[in-house]
DNA sequence: CTGAAAGCGCTTACAG
DNA sequence: CTGAAAGCGCTTACAG
């Protein structure tokens, strides 16, 4: 590949002329610009882009880092990434997917990471790729709260998880429930925790005696154990004889589909013997299921954009302040997968 | 940050020994490598991976190059990016997520990619994707057939899509069904023309007449207006007076969900009076349909799984033979939305 | 096994 | 607007 010199030598300027004429950072004649690009065009030439990297000190990517382990893409996740690989290309930079974890184990020869600033998807409690970054002194955003950290100055973007679970609360007892199995997310999210508070909260202000064994947490598991969760839970939760629940709360579409899987298999119907709200599935599948399912619309893709713009105003990017945290709003989509106790659809 | 310089000084070593115990390409004595990982730990040192690169000529990153637009992952991409992450972290290499073209535009000032190799996933007829990626000699493998191209020789990870389509239609034409709708993945998609010709073949040695204008090509749209393509070519097919559609072949789950949608809308029920076959689509989701969607499993993980693993051979990280193009087993996953013509349940 | 020195391919004050 | 030169932070023959 040809490099600067060649490209200098042949156009007949310095260096710094050809620099000048590919970065745009400072102004370069008519002549000049012409004579370097004629040349360029001729040796096919690029400018590297590590090299640059390594004067500049911008990698002019941004780090997506995603729970490590059997991890698998859900569609919540799905539509996150398009909204973040979206709105960063407007800016110009790349996104790096990143397992931080699992390359630390592979790499014995670990290096800084080639990033710019991050994205961190998912933190938990007393999560190894915070403190990591914070470390490295690697800018970064995190999509939900950090709990139980040193760190908990970096910007954030989130759903208002306390007011979903609330609203939820509010929409199932109001159809006359009091007993529910709550699918939650991995037991360490902190959005899990999030929810769990908010969900015992919401029950006690309406007298209703918490059920502690009937919260469960997602486990790290492949993803075709992951239909298993939810069936599983469903039928242990359905099957003891003195079973009350009425209302099943799952975390995602999957674990939505499988616990009604396990409610059919066990001679039970939707809505009428048990109902089921789904937190954070796809809209669209979720409206496949028969009968189509009732949940929150959380706006995964908007909160992969606005996690993108908070990360750009940290770096400078785009202009603005930080106007610190941003909460991406969500509601209800009432579908035919919740109806009141006594059986009568909604 | 600390720098090699820093570290070299303080351990009282050189930084060529620095280097060495971090690099782990030359070997170093027990006694510097304690004292080197000393002070590296008590100035926080880790090697800056971007000057690295700049002499290595290795950026430890492969581009995915995803096609570019109003581009939205569908639950096949999902698992595809699936298998390449977790694959590629295997060798301690990352994932960046590249739409070349998108940024291009936004980035008058170029530069070269910083990865050592690409996987293009989806390539088209005349794929720009693909000519640069010659143009700056960065090794590649596709995930599906170059067609209509200069470059002939990147090696490729496939399903054999003449064999799907060939097994689709001898199932379906099993089943009596002659008159197809054929929705189709994108039009300038090269998937999409292997299985056209496979299909027209298929068709014509069963001695039943192609209809070109029931082969329908899914337009370049946005996520919302994704369910719409399949809804309206399906009400469209379906409606005229002299339909004699019987069976729809769908790309993907959403295709299928939204034609689904359509034969209710229009009175008509799956599989009684319309059957319908999912070429490339969630099975977990199919199954989630009522009635299940029938359809092919391709393995898009393994797809994922194979491209970096042909990639790696090919970077010489992986040993072995360049073995050429991989191609994925694919089989059908019988559910129930195919009958036969009669009516009668397969 | 280790050190001194050159070099990877750019950008950027500095001077003009 | 342009050039000469220093420097970004590493790795790697080369010599010992």
């Amino acid at each position: 590949m040809a490099k600067i010199d060649d490209v200098a030598r042949q156009a007949g300027v310095s260096k710094g002329t050809v620099s000048n004429v590919f970065s745009q950072k400072r102004p370069a004649s008519k002549q000049a610009t012409e004579r370097v690009m004629k040349a360029a065009r001729e040796l096919n030439y690029v400018p590297n882009h590590i090299a640059r990297s390594l004067v500049t000190k911008k990698t002019m990517a941004i780090g997506l880092t995603i729970p490590h382990g059997k991890f698998f893409f859900s569609a919540f996740h799905n539509q996150f990434i398009n909204g973040v690989v979206l709105e960063t290309s407007n800016y110009g930079y790349r996104v790096l997917l990143d397992m931080i974890p699992a390359l630390e184990v592979k790499t014995p020869s670990l290096a800084s990471y080639p990033i710019d600033g991050a994205i961190v998807l998912g933190p938990e409690e007393e999560d190894e790729r915070i403190n990591l970054l914070y470390q490295s002194r690697i800018p970064f955003v995190t999509v939900g709260k950090i709990i139980n950290s040193n760190v908990a100055d970096a910007p954030m973007v989130n759903n208002d998880n306390n007011q979903i679970i609330r609203e939820i609360c509010r929409y199932l007892i109001g159809l006359g429930h009091r007993d529910f199995l709550f699918l939650n997310a991995g037991e360490r999210k902190t959005v899990s925790l999030e929810r769990t508070a908010a969900f015992m909260e919401s029950l006690s202000e309406n007298r209703i005696d918490p059920q502690p064994h009937l919260i469960r947490y997602k486990p790290e598991i492949h993803s075709s154990e992951y239909m298993q969760y939810g069936y599983d839970e469903s039928v242990q939760a359905l099957n003891s004889p003195e079973r009350k629940v009425t209302a099943i709360i799952a975390d995602d579409d999957r674990t939505a589909f499988s616990a009604m899987n396990a409610i059919k298999d066990l001679g039970l119907r939707v809505p009428d013997d048990i109902s089921i709200f789904v937190i954070c599935g796809d809209l669209s599948m979720m409206n496949q299921a028969t009968p189509a399912l009732t949940g929150m619309d959380l706006q995964p893709s908007e909160l992969g954009v606005q996690a993108v713009k908070l990360l750009m105003r940290k770096l400078n990017v785009l202009e603005g302040e930080h106007t610190g945290n941003c909460i991406v709003s969500s509601r209800i989509i009432e579908r035919s997968s919740c109806s009141s106790i006594g059986g009568q659809a909604e």
